[in-house]
DNA sequence: CTGAAAGCGCTTACAG
DNA sequence: CTGAAAGCGCTTACAG
């Protein structure tokens, strides 16, 4: 392992010049730049990165942070924190996992040891103090989410919005009139007022509403009886119902059975449609269920991104800040189905 | 954010003092410490992480190596990723998501910069050269997995061996005998030679000829339909089949739906035990799968735990290297019961 | 028990 | 285009 001086020894130039050739940071002449470069692959030269952060102040580490306690992450999670640490990777920085499961001030200590460049915030609530924990101590970050107020918010996150509307689209030009929605019960919880819940909600109640339909929301409690609960409940609601969409990948097979039990095939007399899921959840089931696809690859990407240009500088103070709104993709499977003759 | 030189000249001591009361590396007079410790709270000190790392040698950061290419890494892998982050964390250690996606010599780059103490290697191959290059490299490293030969490795796994053997008691125990396995089908893929996939089909071979019973291996397709063909292949091989063991949750439902077109109730007529999974993954199912739970969580903690050891010499040179062997732990739902009377 | 000082391996004005 | 030198903020023998 030679260091910067070796080489630079070894080449007859200076440390500081070995420096410009790594880093491209400077005009180094051909005939240099060519001894330094023999010079580095004739003594297996390698960068210090730990020295190279202490004299420039840029670790080129940066942040996921997740909340530890949470141990409901889905398996976009999973996805999202690959994604993120390959593309990091590929701009020559490194995704470090931080997680955080006190309070605010726990972040302070965290982040004050100058061992990260930015941090990006997963799980965002509609009302988030870590956000204002970040501002104050103006370290660098995006969030994954939005909070109620997203003005001076950089972000990234699925538009939900888009989303539900588009899966009513769908759903309606099928003919289906009766809709509902089934999503998890968050009150009471620590996760109560978490965004794609609430704006999954509030989209679909307006939708509903501009298209003269009536809406019906179903609360959902864990796994297939969960899911078997909802479907009663969703038929108790409304019994001429013939779609719904549900936003619990764990709880949409317990659905479908529910139905069943309930006397409605699914698709020919009922249509079930899985919110912000996967093909390969969709799979799981039988009939394989119809989807919207959460874009976690994308996510994740573009997160880290857009948290390394404002790093390195391209997007300047002044540019605006990111925000990256990506909606669900659907991905017709076997779950939906024209709504039947009446 | 105040330096140690600051804090020294505000306590009136020598830099050197401070650092060893915030290291603890050496004595200190009590009222020293007390001065010191009064101007580090006073001037808000926090320790740089990065010039300590440039002059201990020791950065405090351990890589979380993950093939990126691998998509297909399971639910286990979050909670994996989760608790190793976590306990790292606990530990005063950081946690780096490191994608390697390809040959060896990435390695040597990717490790050589300085950045990382130690690492952690995910989802290890019968043969690995992974590890010869680690080994080579002088990188203190704990394995998830195993290879053929363990000797000389230091690893933390799930006992494929022992959760085999006690879901065959299990299974046995309630009075079958003609008991089946569904594995996924890796010919020919990147993952063939997989550690879990060739451990658990082994033993079960000489598990059920030890017990004087008949094997029959089924390789199962993705999701759902993949399960549904594993219950046609398994009833085909032996029709008088009254349980099978599965370790693929994609496909354990279309398992069950498959067995249920075949005629056979689960699980009045017909046992299944799903292997290497999660009481939650099980419970997405109806009836509730029984399972054998994946340690993950103690997994990602152990692992963690034993490569720091390393790291800090609290296991010498000459100590003998980890072997952590964790099985499974069966959780009993509604997908088995005593086999059906003849 | 405490301090002076060298050193970790780089980057970056500054000067030429 | 190239170099001498200060400095990033710590740790750690060494001496007393």
């Amino acid at each position: 392992m030679a260091t910067m001086q070796e080489v630079a020894t070894h080449a007859g130039v200076s440390i500081a010049t070995v420096s410009f050739v790594v880093n491209g940071t400077k005009r180094v002449s051909p005939a240099t730049r060519e001894r330094v470069t023999a010079a580095m692959t004739e003594l297996g030269f390698r960068n210090n990165v730990v020295a190279r952060a202490l004299a420039s102040k840029r670790t080129r580490i940066i942040a996921l942070l997740f909340p530890a306690l949470e141990h409901r992450l889905g398996g976009t999670a999973l996805t999202f924190f690959m994604s993120a640490a390959s593309r990091a990777s590929d701009l020559g920085y490194h995704l470090i996992l931080w997680p955080v499961d006190t309070g605010p001030d726990e972040l302070r200590d965290l982040l004050s040891g100058g061992l990260v460049d930015g941090v990006v915030l997963m799980e965002v609530k509609m009302h988030d103090t870590r956000i204002d924990r970040l501002a104050e101590l103006r370290v660098p970050f995006v969030a994954i989410g939005r909070t109620a107020d997203v003005d001076d918010l950089p972000f990234v996150d699925i538009d939900f919005e888009t989303t539900v509307e588009e899966g009513l689209d769908y759903l309606t030009g099928l003919g289906h009139e009766r809709i509902g929605l089934v999503i998890e019960d968050l009150e009471g919880t620590s996760m109560a007022g978490y965004g794609p819940h609430v704006r999954s909600e509030r989209t679909y109640r307006d939708s509903m509403a501009r298209r003269g339909l009536e809406p019906v929301v179903v609360f959902c409690g864990p796994g297939a009886a969960g899911g078997r609960q909802a479907a009663t409940d969703l038929l108790a609601a409304d019994p001429a119902m013939t779609a719904t969409m549900i936003m619990k990948d764990d709880s949409a097979f317990g659905l479908v059975r529910g139905l069943l039990a309930e006397g409605r095939r699914v698709p020919d007399d009922f249509s079930v449609l899985s919110l912000s899921s996967s093909t390969e959840a969709g799979a799981t089931s039988e009939p394989a269920l119809t989807t919207m696809n959460a874009p976690g690859h994308e996510l994740g990407t573009l997160a880290v991104e857009a948290l390394i240009e404002r790093l390195d500088g391209k997007a300047g103070q002044d540019a605006p800040l990111p925000h990256v709104l990506l909606p669900c993709i659907l991905h017709e499977a076997g779950s939906t189905a024209a709504a039947p003759a009446r």
